[in-house]
DNA sequence: ATTGACCCTAAACCGCAGTATAGGGTTTAA
DNA sequence: TTAAACCCTATACTGCGGTTTAGGGTCAAT
């Protein structure tokens, strides 16, 4: 199989084939006479897991490891296992985290909702915006002062 | 006050400082005859909402775009519920995503500890991993009627 | 006058995950 | 024979959010 056919096959782009074959995901493929790139069904089901580890959220970098690992006949569960529960994590702080601005912005909208002000710079999240920035009241800073 | 203060105050470094005024974060500060950078006490706050902004997920550009149509004396609250909403949105599909995954994973444990295998390179994960690797033929999976 | 802490600019570099471009060679079919 | 469609390498570029480096200038105290 050609390079054109196995990045159609999987869906990716000639380039990123060779780009994940130079950055170790993909091995050196047997060469033609030509020097062309001749790739076997392995080499197809390998760069479809590729994509799915992607979809899982693991870094090129964490799938070369659980690749390099699977090549050395040894397991890579217990790696795997530890990136996904910390991709976990970050994500469950990271929605933690929106939640709560989301609560805030509620309120800003709520506030804002029952004091209905035109187009007024006064309203809803500037009130929040304008809390942080600290000085309230006051939209002072131009350049030309 | 001297960008080393004004780093110092907002815990960032004055690299950084002179990056997000490059930027256009920050505006163009008064200069001193030798050339310092002199800040007042708005361009702290308007760090400090930098700081702020970033830590509730905004990017430089989005933060910029804030800051530039409040200059301009209109009001940020539209762009800013539209951009906190699409965060938030991209977070709970990944969180979506994630908690999928680790059920995927919780299985392949689970089955991992019924059927425990010896140090062979056959379980758990690697079950998961195997058959995505060895022609992906998903079993079991019921998805949507 | 010299040291040391501070400041200045411009430019290069980092990791990430590719994409694009330049300048070629190969294969196949008309 | 020639043209299209494919392949090759090497290098540069993208956007993100900075960090680092090189090579200076300024300011306060000694």
């Amino acid at each position: 199989m050609q390079i054109g056919e196995l990045a159609k096959e999987t869906r990716v782009t000639v380039q990123t084939v060779r780009f994940y074959e130079r950055r170790g995901l993909m091995p050196q493929p047997l060469r033609r006479e030509s020097g062309y790139r001749d790739f076997g069904e392995g080499d197809l089901r390998r760069l479809e897991f590729i994509r799915q580890a992607k979809g899982l959220g693991f870094s090129l970098q964490e799938i070369r490891d659980i690749l390099q690992t699977r090549e050395r006949g040894q397991c890579p569960c217990t790696d795997v296992t530890k990136m996904a529960e910390r991709h976990l994590a970050a994500a469950e702080a990271e929605i933690v985290r929106l939640q709560r601005f989301r609560r805030e912005l509620r309120q800003a909208l709520g506030t804002w909702k029952q004091k209905p002000t035109r187009n007024l710079p006064a309203n809803a999240i500037c009130v929040l915006i304008e809390r942080t920035m600290n000085g309230g009241r006051n939209h002072g800073r131009k350049k030309s002062a």
